[in-house]
DNA sequence: AATAAAACCAGCAGAGCAGCCTGTTTAATT
DNA sequence: AATTAAACAGGCTGCTCTGCTGGTTTTATT
């Protein structure tokens, strides 16, 4: 399998220069394909190389220890979710059901390969200090840049910030938990209820953030449930 | 390290049963502390039985073959889970403040080596189909027991399955991607933030199962965060 | 006491792994 | 055109892993 997506930014302008970004990104394509199939347990450089449709003496010229491509996966993972976060917010603008559009989008996301990727690297991480490091850093980078683009899409709530802090923070928090809870029985049904639910709070914290005092919606969803 | 904990439910009454399910217990015990201290990638047959204090023959000779031990692990595991939870339920019978103690208790839970072992359990069962079924089973039943104890502990809300399933749901998914989330910067704010938005929504569910028409302690909350 | 079975032990074989090293090809520099 | 450097190739080494095997010791059965 050779690299289907866009290489890496190019360091300089020569031919080798582009060569080697090419390789670069088709190994660190290869290492989060073979993450997702695999998981990061059996993603060995035999592996990632023959994926990539490499010599592992090739790779090794480019990531000397295996190490080096995990370091590098980390970021190029972290770069490839913000643009796609990016791109998925853009498409928003100016649609109306933005609240309910932008949780599905975010839900998807959960499902994509590079978050994938991103969650079995934060699992190795817990015993890795070096991993760790790199993955905070590039974690801290991405929230940032990610609540940079929330302001963005909804100027209305920047007056605010506590609360669209909170308001993010509990729809990431409760949807990566669902998405962990697969395992267990009537999950699609009651992942539909926790839907509503953020789908409803998020309403209520923006009436709440314009002047409100009440949260109408979350109440009438609660009362739905009760009447069931 | 020998085994600290009790011996799992013993087989037969001789000697022999005895000292075979001593054994077991310590390498299983052992397991989850070479998965809680180096992760499932590097918990291997050889470490475990260093750790449990026995020759790899030994134990190879309860356990076969390393999945044979894993199957074991997952529902060892799953039951001292379930008994942790159930004594812990327990200890808030009769307590004042049952929400904000019950939602500490569960968040404390999610920092145990027994949670640890099963998350990790769980991110390699994503691309391991045996062990996939196996956890599946032991999270089901988990879950069942699980949401028993609380009905048994909030016998009130017991007249609404629906939200107390709901409650159930949203409390243990965005703690558990709370968890997930350590690598963010602001952590301990964030999570007492959450914490507290958990608590209200605890209360105003309680309340309008009983017949409540309002979410007073959520907007109270979110005017709180406004006004801050 | 004799026999059978369970528990335990230590070493071996085959496979996979990461990192290294010596060449070869291709591009850049002079 | 000659030289240097980067990109690539593939074999080799030492290590660790798992599962197996032929033994000994301890417990149960008769």
């Amino acid at each position: 399998m050779t690299a289907t997506t866009q290489p890496r930014q190019i360091k300089g302008t020569g031919k080798q220069a582009l060569k080697s970004t090419i390789t670069q990104t088709a190994a660190l394509d290869a290492a989060i394909s073979s993450i997702v199939e695999r998981g990061y347990a059996e993603t060995s450089t035999k592996r990632i190389a023959a994926k990539a449709g490499l010599t592992r003496g090739a790779m090794l010229h480019h990531f000397p220890v295996k190490r080096d491509l995990l370091n590098a996966l980390v970021r190029y993972i972290n770069e490839k979710r913000i643009e796609s976060f990016g791109r998925a917010i853009r498409r928003l603008r100016g649609e109306k059901a933005r609240n309910q559009r932008g949780l599905d989008t975010y839900w998807r996301n959960l499902h994509s390969d590079l978050y994938i990727a991103y969650a079995e690297l934060r699992t190795a991480a817990r015993t890795d200090a070096e991993l760790n490091s790199v993955l905070r850093k590039a974690t801290e980078n991405f929230e940032d840049r990610w609540l940079a683009l929330i302001k963005e899409l909804y100027p209305e709530w920047t007056r605010n910030d506590k609360l669209i802090r909170f308001a993010v923070d509990l729809v990431q928090f409760a949807m990566e938990g669902m998405a962990l809870n697969r395992l267990s029985h009537d999950v699609k049904q009651r992942q539909l209820s926790i839907r509503d639910f953020l789908n409803a709070i998020d309403a209520d914290i923006l009436a709440i953030a314009n002047g409100a005092e009440d949260c109408v919606a979350v109440s009438k969803f609660l009362i739905n449930l009760r009447e069931d």
